[in-house]
RNA sequence: GGGCGACUAGCUCAGUGGUUAGAGCGCUCCCCUCACACGGGAGAGGUCCAAGGUUCAAGUCCUUGGUCGCCCA
């Protein structure tokens, strides 16, 4: 490092430079196994979609993604995360429609080719900023297997699994209830309705009884959908209206005469009992409809107004003739009351429109079929769900599930390749799955030629386009090469773990589990599946717990963030709130916090860097001499004339630690990682072992200063390597400057620690301990008794015990140093405490007494409290090895440890009884 | 209506039936000690939502209730 390192971490010219490198290295690039050999990691990155910009919860989940990635690759698995983006067709062309918008045109006044052209011109610049995002966020993933749902391989993967599922009858098209968007112009899939409550209102109608003075009064929430009435329905069983039924009603303002139906599925106790049915406008009285043969009367536009079958309403947007419904009921004296009613309200997901149910021709899939199979592999653990809750959610959606509407009426998307006969009608699909490229877009290369069925040679293909999702199902396979049987597709599939928001799970994750079990081929579920573990991350919510939404302008923008507290220290802090099954309330806190350890990681170094340059200045020694990969290798070094207690400690930690950081990331525990990560890098390496090392790294014997140092850069880069993950950039920034093999060209392909036998060392870690409580306890006599911080003061030593003394004794000038005191006085006696501090722990006492007295008040109250938990304590141990029942029930290890532990807080009891009878 | 989850320190959250329930931030006191004030040191702060139950042992398991949130219908 050179002189001029700056004191604060400084991560921007870093990350740009280090993103730009391993872009332009291919580092991540992954190779195939050809023979399939050697253990392989792979992950398909849920597809960011083309419309917008990198927001928090994408940075959310490619952290989660990237640091299991880098951790897989360090492990030296042949190690895939295959990057891309889907076209999301209902979003995108509603971005562009709405910039349209400001130019004063319709997509209609373009006309369907060159509007997509329009399209592909905005995918281009928009998509590129988010693989730009994507790749200064530190994404660790291969680019040079980038894929996009709308080029000419997806689009025959999508034309091959379309045409397979066709023949074999799982896709259909017909005239059933959708949920149709009037803003988008197109059927949307029951999961693209999103529900809210709002209070509304409930109408309560006359119908008159024909040829009668009666009347029946049905209540509705769409009053105006009452002029596509077909029938009247009550319950069978229904006292109140059983003479009515098979009789007449006069549907007002129509004046159409409408049956009085019997049907079970009729709730009695809502409204009046009576209610209206609207088979081409609700889905229940859809149902009912089809039982009892009644007609469907469509009475509305595609774009939300009432078509001519509304009569005098006609061409009236929806709401508006709503409120002339009921205006003319009012003056026909037919509407009885108004009450006030909560109900859902489905609106569009992407435009919030409210939703009109209504039937319409569209192609549909059927799902019970591919629902049960992928219902079996969660349930016999073919495919692991974590956290577990989201595993029941899942079963459940596959259990009930209904047909999925996978038609839409937009221009841009995989058009379905199906042909309709100008003649007979009849449907006929496309010869094969092959694609051609037209003006550099993709197209089905196979159209039949003419119809089988009557010979006419007039065939137009169907306008409509595949939902997104359709080949968002097929993206573990189809970006590996599906249908073809690809070197990539042996080495990769099944993807070893998709990683996904909870909101996608049914979107997404269920469609995908589908649709591999149903195309791929394999011998079993097992080699069909499209991922072997299923990982639902938490969603980032704003500070107020409100999830984040671009439309209401609360997404948060993780590249501002990234400039103004580093791409490490955002990761961190993301990566150390993600618990599993906890949604992340984002704060600037806990940035800040972050960002503070990214700094004192590039301090530490700091300061050995810089110290390093005064030991090459006054005795030589040179940093390759130090910390070559060779000379790191053999670390712990002995350090000559002592145990070298501090140096096996810290390796012992590193040992455990390596361990924990694995551990926890086998299990998605992301914060369990960090903290494990930040506790040792922090506590353990700069607050202990530097400091304590600090005398031997200057020190004059070079045979001590070189093992010193040797131990330390050993430890540094080992904590380099562990912190890789989170924190990819300052971790690949500080590894360079230390030497590396030659060619080395990343850590990021360096060795992740591995829990090493020769590292653990148990009784360092017990010593070690032992020696940083006398140090604490100095330190609060110190902070107690207010001695000033640069005044070094004598202490005493006491133990009975005379490992503890020799302990003691060997480290007396850590003890000395790190506690401030001018002598540290060890002997076995007891020590008198008149006029003097003393802490005691069952182990040691220490005092300090240097001839000013001690505040007896101060003193007095902190015994106090501690005699008092301590006697509470002891009496409750005390009562529970009197049980009997817990003694022979318990096992022997919890009772033998309890008895030891007792032990000890008796004599710290007595201990602290005693020194009050002093005091007092 | 069905389901899922949350409730633990001032705040945001961890916590695998078993010592004295933890972290970060905030707070109090002391220190600009030659890596770091984005720092060092020492502290204070919790009847773990409530009530029952299971158990030798419950923040942790079960039941009921409360408050809040989410998903599905």
């Amino acid at each position: 490092m050179p002189k001029e390192i700056p004191k604060a971490y400084e991560p921007r010219e870093i990350e740009e430079r280090w993103a730009k490198a391993w872009f332009d290295e291919k580092l991540f690039r992954a190779e195939n196994s050809g023979d399939g050999s050697g253990r392989t990691f792979s992950i398909a990155l849920p597809p960011p979609n083309v419309t917008g910009s990198i927001h928090i919860g994408h940075m959310l989940e490619h952290t989660q993604i990237d640091m299991l990635v880098r951790w897989h690759r360090m492990r030296g698995e042949r190690t895939l995360w295959l990057p891309g983006m889907d076209h999301a067709g209902i979003a995108t062309q509603f971005v562009v429609e709405r910039m349209l918008d400001k130019e004063g045109i319709k997509r209609q006044d373009l006309g369907r080719e060159e509007f997509e052209r329009r399209v592909w011109k905005w995918k281009a610049e928009s998509g590129g900023v988010i693989k730009e995002q994507m790749i200064r966020l530190g994404a660790s993933c291969d680019w040079t297997r980038e894929r996009f749902t709308l080029e000419p391989a997806l689009y025959r993967a999508v034309l091959e699994a379309f045409l397979r599922l066709y023949r074999e009858g799982l896709i259909y098209r017909g005239r059933y209830m959708v949920n149709w968007c009037p803003r988008c112009l197109t059927a949307i899939s029951d999961l693209e309705v999103v529900h809210n409550e709002r209070v509304g209102s409930l109408w309560y109608i006359r119908y008159p009884v024909a040829g009668t003075k009666e009347q029946v009064v049905v209540a509705t929430t769409r009053p105006e959908t009452m002029l596509g009435d077909t029938a009247v329905a009550v319950h069978p069983d229904d006292e109140r209206y059983q003479r009515l039924i098979g009789k007449k009603v006069l549907l007002p303002l129509a004046n159409r005469e409408i049956p009085i139906i019997a049907d079970t599925s009729v709730d009695r106790e809502f409204g009046t009992g009576a209610v209206k049915i609207t088979p081409a406008h609700d889905p229940n009285d859809f149902e009912t409809g089809k039982r009892h043969n009644l007609p469907q009367i469509d009475v509305m536009t595609d774009d939300g107004h009432m078509n001519e079958a509304a009569g005098p309403y006609a061409w009236l947007e929806r709401f508006i003739a709503r409120a002339r419904i009921i205006a003319d009921l009012e003056k026909l004296d037919l509407l009885e009351k108004i009450a006030e009613h909560t109900h859902s309200v489905g609106t569009c997901d992407r435009c919030k429109a409210i939703v009109e149910p209504r039937v319409s021709t569209q192609w549909f899939m059927k799902m019970k079929p591919l629902a049960e199979p992928a219902a079996q592999v969660v349930i016999n653990g073919l495919i692991e769900v974590v956290p577990d809750n989201q595993r029941t959610i899942l079963l459940q959606w596959f259990e009930n599930i209904r047909d999925w509407c996978i038609s839409r009426q937009l221009w841009w998307g995989h058009r379905i390749p199906i042909w309709h006969c100008a003649e007979c009608k009849e449907m006929v699909p496309a010869l094969d799955s092959r694609v051609e490229i037209v003006e550099g877009h993709a197209r089905a290369a196979s159209p039949p030629t003419k119809c089988p069925k009557c010979g006419n040679a007039k065939l137009t293909q169907d306008k409509d386009v595949l939902d997104t999702w359709f080949s968002s199902a097929l993206w573990p396979f189809s970006t590996l090469g599906w249908p073809d049987d690809t070197e990539d597709l042996r080495t990769y599939y099944p993807t070893s773990l998709l990683i996904s928001g909870y909101d996608i799970l049914f979107f997404w994750d269920a469609r995908m589990i589908m649709m591999g079990l149903q195309l791929m081929q394999g011998a079993g579920p097992k080699e069909r599946i499209p991922f072997r573990r299923l990982y639902l991350h938490s969603l980032v919510r704003t500070a107020e717990g409100a999830k984040m939404s671009k439309t209401n302008g609360t997404g948060v923008d993780p590249l501002g963030l990234t400039e103004k507290f580093g791409t490490d220290a955002l990761r961190y802090m993301l990566a150390s709130m993600a618990a599993p099954g906890t949604d992340i309330i984002l704060s600037e806190d806990r940035i800040l916090g972050a960002r503070a350890f990214a700094n004192k990681i590039w301090n530490a170094a700091r300061f050995l860097f810089m110290n390093l340059e005064k030991a090459e200045a006054s005795a030589g020694i040179t940093l390759e001499e130090l910390a070559a990969p060779e000379i790191r290798a053999q670390a712990p070094y002995a350090i000559p004339g002592e145990d070298g207690l501090i140096h096996r400690w810290i390796f012992s930690r590193l040992s455990a630690v390596s361990a924990e950081v694995s551990a926890a990331l086998q299990d998605f525990r992301f914060h369990e990682a960090c903290q494990t990560i930040y506790h040792f890098f922090w506590g353990d390496f700069c607050d202990w072992y530097i400091e304590w090392v600090k005398p031997q790294l200057s020190s004059a014997d070079r045979e001590v200063s070189v093992a010193a140092w040797r131990n330390i850069f050993a430890a540094l880069e080992a904590a380099l390597r562990l912190l890789h993950p989170v924190m990819p950039f300052l971790t690949e920034e500080l590894w360079h400057r230390l030497p590396q093999p030659e060619g080395a060209r990343s850590i990021a392909l360096a060795k992740f620690p591995e829990p090493r036998a020769n590292w653990t060392d148990p009784a360092a870690d017990k010593q070690i301990a032992t020696l940083q409580e006398i140090i604490t306890a100095a330190r609060n006599i110190r902070a107690e008794m207010k001695i000033d911080q640069k005044r070094k003061v004598p202490a005493d030593f006491s133990s009975s015990d005379s490992s503890i003394r020799n302990l003691a004794e060997q480290n007396v000038e850590p003890l000395t140093r790190l506690a401030s005191l001018s002598v540290l006085k060890i002997s076995s006696s007891r020590l008198d405490g008149a006029g003097a501090a003393v802490r005691s722990t069952s182990q040691f006492d220490l005092r300090i007494a240097y001839g000013e007295a001690v505040d007896k008040d101060v003193e007095l109250s902190r015994l106090r409290k501690e005699i008092d938990r301590l006697a509470k304590d002891v009496a409750s141990k005390q009562a529970r090895l009197g049980d009997e029942t817990f003694i022979s029930k318990a096992p022997a290890k919890i009772v033998d440890d309890l008895r030891t532990t007792l032990a000890s807080r008796e004599i710290e009891h007595q201990k602290l009884l005693d020194r009050l009878k002093q005091i007092e």
